[in-house]
DNA sequence: CAATCATTTCTTGTATACAAAGTACAATCT
DNA sequence: AGATTGTACTTTGTATACAAGAAATGATTG
């Protein structure tokens, strides 16, 4: 028999692994801020554990670019530039047409049938104008087409680099200016899948990162204008 | 005034790094073989260590997929199975399509002449027959481009997905038949990149990977053969 | 003799102790 | 007063101790 109580899941996960999963979430819901130092001690005050699951949880955090190490002195938040936006983005755009080509070889009748759901559902969601709901739509729907490449490497660097800008997400998300185009563009790769249309896929896949990234650079520099006005 | 002496400049390097670096090359050259048990009792003794770093670099290895956990039963040595080496040749061929572009469009001038420089460098690396002397000068080759994007999240990825095929190097490098096109592929990236082509090197980019992928998938397939012949 | 259960041993998971490096602040000297 | 050194304190780096879960071994029973 399956297990009935997820609570319970928790409970055999390594505590290192507890931690990890709650620093990130820390991180990426901006819990914790940008340059704060991770001091061992306190955070193990903090979560009730001792140091050592701390320290393993953060050695994997610094792997994934979410914490940076200074020898000596501990991990601090990794800051999120401009530049280093940018660079997360150039990526994605190059695995996310890769993922929308791949998709169109290798997706499943399922899984085509869960996309076009998928693409409605998104639609109903931005008439809620509820960002959460809207933006779990939107992950729902690429979810679909990146599981849909059957390549396991792909899918979990595509999750890495999605948590980088997961802090950005609301943002683009909550400009109602943009609602039409996202359905539009989602409607778009949807089609293009399903006529097996590569070219158009990846094309649209490109496009539609490309909006993401005007939407999260503003929000960046508006947020970098605020910083340098309250620090005069 | 800077640091005069560079070689106490090891000596500061936290253990758990020594270890990491120490396991990953074990990992990579095969000495560490896929399928081993990494005990960490052993390994402490092995190196010289305790438990504690030898665990927090196992970590680091678990997230860059060098080995797989198994809880209460420690880590061992991940399995390369054909699958997941094409599925990490499907990321790449994007990527170094992705950084070819990019090169186009971003390298210094001092880049596209030790571009050049390393263009030939190869050429007169096959003619050693000496698969190191090759490997090296194909990766220096390799490495400018990537470097030429300036892109460092790009750099680091690309990093970690050459060394899941490191092991497989040395055997489509000593496939003399390939040196010739090798050096052909080499030549046309590099004009192609000075001609400001994107479509060209990217192309050829794409082109190289698969090359790579023929002789890699084929090396693989031997070894399982001989390891089914072995096992009757 | 086989199967099962207890026991022992080995290994990981977690906590803690100790050492060394770094930091901040205050006292001292120029 | 300003700079410098010394000292106390904080924090990381490393080692070790202890607990708990698996695996292997052996004994016991049908």
């Amino acid at each position: 028999m399956g297990d009935h109580f997820d609570m319970t899941m928790d409970e055999v996960l390594p505590l290192r692994d507890v931690v990890f999963n709650t620093l990130r979430k820390a991180i990426l819901t901006g819990e914790l801020k940008p340059g704060e130092r991770l001091m061992e001690i306190h955070l193990a005050n903090r979560l009730g554990v001792s140091r050592t699951p701390i320290r393993e949880a953060i050695r994997k955090l610094e792997l994934e670019g979410l914490v940076i190490m200074i020898p000596r002195r501990g991990a601090e938040v990794a800051q999120i530039t401009e530049k280093s936006l940018k660079d997360v983005l150039e990526v994605r755009r190059a695995l996310d047409a890769l993922c929308a080509e791949l998709a169109c070889d290798r997706i499943t009748a399922e899984e085509e049938e869960m996309l076009g759901k998928a693409c409605d559902e998104f639609a109903r969601a931005t008439k809620t104008k509820d960002a959460t709901v809207i933006a779990k739509a939107d992950v729902a729907f690429h979810d679909i087409i990146v599981q849909a490449t059957g390549n396991q490497r792909l899918i979990q660097l595509i999750n890495n680099l999605s948590e980088q800008m997961y802090r950005y997400r609301f943002e683009y998300i909550k400009d109602e200016n943009q609602h039409d185009s996202l359905i539009e563009e989602h409607r778009i790769i949807y089609e293009s899948i399903v006529g097996r249309d590569k070219e158009k896929a990846a094309k649209t896949a490109r496009l539609h990162i490309d909006n993401q990234e005007k939407s999260i650079i503003r929000q960046i520099r508006l947020e970098q204008n605020q910083a340098a006005a309250g620090k005069k």
